[in-house]
DNA sequence: AGGGTGACCTGTCGGC
DNA sequence: TGCCGACAGGTCACCC
């Protein structure tokens, strides 16, 4: 599920009741990705400072220490009442002064991780190789063509591997090689300077975009409120295989690239 | 070194 | 109705 739209709708939608939050509790109820990496107990007392956002993860910065949290691909964070039942797929809570910040994820492929000190450690190490953010400056364009030439890879593949900017997930990488006019398959070094910068801008814009709407809902998805997410009721090629481009009345289509779908429009976007 | 593949885990949906 | 395979928003460790 949650690409970086729906992580920062996410976090927008923590935040405020977190911070200045002290946690009482910690519970984990179920193995996650990767374990928490700390007695809960060592926890208790501690108080939220601030819930930032880097890539698609979540980070608590503690009075000491950060909490990393992710979603994977099936989680959502959602604020509990402290005597509100837990469900099958609840599989973390922090219980703090505010209320119980709950993860369910059916599938498990989401984490919660602690890190103590600006060290090497596994929550540090996750965070490490992270590029650049595509909403910040540190996105800038000449980084972006440098990173491009770079790769030897199709462009859609590289635009998931985190390196040259991160938080573009599935949906939001089809989404925006169709706005920059690009084939998914396009090899990354073929990809001029025109061009790149028509898909520098287009990350961005359609990131913004989800946020705009909440993010995208394809099955699971749900802000802290449990609303779902409307960008894909507005997409132009995720999801729309076999259906008419909006753009040039032709077929959208849909090809596999390392194992994942992907959807684009033959007659807009070209290699 | 960089790029492809399998693995993790559960639920849902379509086809037979 | 029931079973089985394909597929789903992520990403890391591992192989060549």
């Amino acid at each position: 599920m949650p690409e970086l739209p729906e992580v920062e709708v996410t976090r927008i939608g923590i935040s405020d009741r977190l911070c200045g939050q002290s946690i009482t509790d910690v519970v984990v109820r179920k193995s996650l990705r990767w374990p928490l990496g700390v007695e809960g107990r060592e926890l208790r007392g501690r108080t939220i400072a601030r819930v930032l956002r880097r890539g698609k993860y979540i980070i608590l910065e503690l009075d000491q220490g950060i909490l990393l949290l992710h979603l994977g691909m099936s989680g959502r964070l959602f604020l509990a009442a402290s005597d509100q039942p837990f469900g099958p797929h609840d599989h973390f809570d922090l219980v703090t002064s505010a209320g119980v910040l709950r993860l369910c994820d059916p599938r498990r492929f989401g984490a919660v991780v602690w890190s103590a000190s600006q060290g090497v450690d596994p929550a540090r190490k996750l965070l490490s190789h992270l590029g650049p953010e595509p909403l910040d400056e540190s996105f800038d364009l000449k980084g972006f063509q440098r990173a491009l030439k770079a790769r030897r890879c199709s462009v859609k593949t590289a635009l998931l591997g985190g390196e040259m900017v991160v938080g573009v997930g599935n949906i939001y990488a089809s989404e925006a090689l169709f706005r920059a006019l690009i084939g998914p398959t396009t090899p990354c070094a073929a990809i001029g300077l025109v061009r790149s910068r028509r898909l520098h801008s287009a990350i961005r814009d359609v990131l913004q975009a989800a946020i705009d709407r909440g993010g995208s809902t394809l099955r699971d998805y749900q802000d802290v409120h449990g609303r779902a997410g409307n960008y894909q009721s507005v997409a132009m090629v995720y999801g729309r295989a076999g259906q008419t481009c909006h753009r040039c009345g032709g077929t959208v289509a849909k090809i596999v690239q390392n194992n994942r779908s992907t959807f684009f429009c033959p007659g807009c976007q070209h290699v």
